[in-house]
DNA sequence: CCGTATCCATTCCGATACTG
DNA sequence: CAGTATCGGAATGGATACGG
């Protein structure tokens, strides 16, 4: 993302990190996904410095991702929401969550919990599916190169 | 990830995202899922510098998500395959694989397929979904801190 | 309150040369 | 082939002070 451009490349999981820019967005756009929308709160909540926080701000608006509007509550000041691309960002967000409360979560447990807002019941995890929406085992799903015709399993081993 | 180490934060994402612990630990697990195994073909595959390559290798293995097992083909030297914990972030990766198709794809189309092996078609996309397997709309998920009450939903706005 | 401007420390990464 | 050793440059991020 630095040097070296990953926005050139045609992978799309290199195009998307080259996007989203650094660890510090992902968490950025975590404190949206929660209801934090100012510059204030992301400062305290992340303990970040001001002139990163608003660097990071400032990439995040320019990708697309966030977009600053008039403060809800009347403030003078902008307010940063996210944008509907930011906002399809959401099964990343989740994804990443659930690994984390699975295999390496903190002993006090989760922070963040996930939940259906229509049920209140936390989301089942968010994985491959069918087209009818039945979860599929890993072993099935592949990666491969568009123009390569050979499919390539990967994941072949099953636990 | 650096000075201030995010492993001590409560919150999976970030925790997850410390264990990550850089883009390019994402695209070379990219690059496994996708069937490569050697030390030479991600040092080709992603134009890394052999240096980097070894810090990398060397932290995934550390943190569980691949390990070295001896070659398939009789070589002399170790292959790196994923650990059960590292291919369950099938999901991280095809979710934002289909985040970058759809937002930010390359002119030249996407060059990773995600296929169902055993149908040859296109995976739906990875969402959030109900306890019978449907998608939900974002505006019904809800991100919370775990020992809040009120529920706070987020993408409110819908288009 | 929301930044901007400096300055500085740390880290990351690439290039290169070298080893088993 | 699969690394290790060393170097230097670039980017990141923190601290602080200042301005609208």
């Amino acid at each position: 993302m630095k040097t070296k451009s990953f926005s050139d490349m045609q992978c799309s999981i290199a195009r998307t990190l080259e996007h989203v820019g650094s660890w510090w967005s992902l968490l950025i756009i975590r404190d949206v996904m929660m209801g934090a929308h100012r510059f204030k709160h992301f400062e305290k909540s992340l303990g970040i410095a001001k002139n990163t926080l608003t660097t990071r701000l400032a990439q995040l608006v320019e990708g697309g991702i966030l977009e600053k509007v008039p403060a809800a509550d009347g403030s003078a000041f902008d307010e940063y929401v996210l944008t509907e691309r930011g906002r399809e960002l959401a099964p990343v967000m989740i994804a990443l969550s659930q690994w984390g409360d699975k295999w390496v979560a903190h002993e006090d447990g989760p922070s963040t919990e996930i939940i259906d807002g229509t049920t209140g019941k936390r989301l089942p995890r968010v994985w491959p599916r069918r087209e009818n929406g039945e979860m599929m085992p890993l072993s099935e799903v592949s990666m491969r190169k568009a123009d390569h015709a050979p499919p390539k399993n990967w994941a072949k081993e099953q636990e």
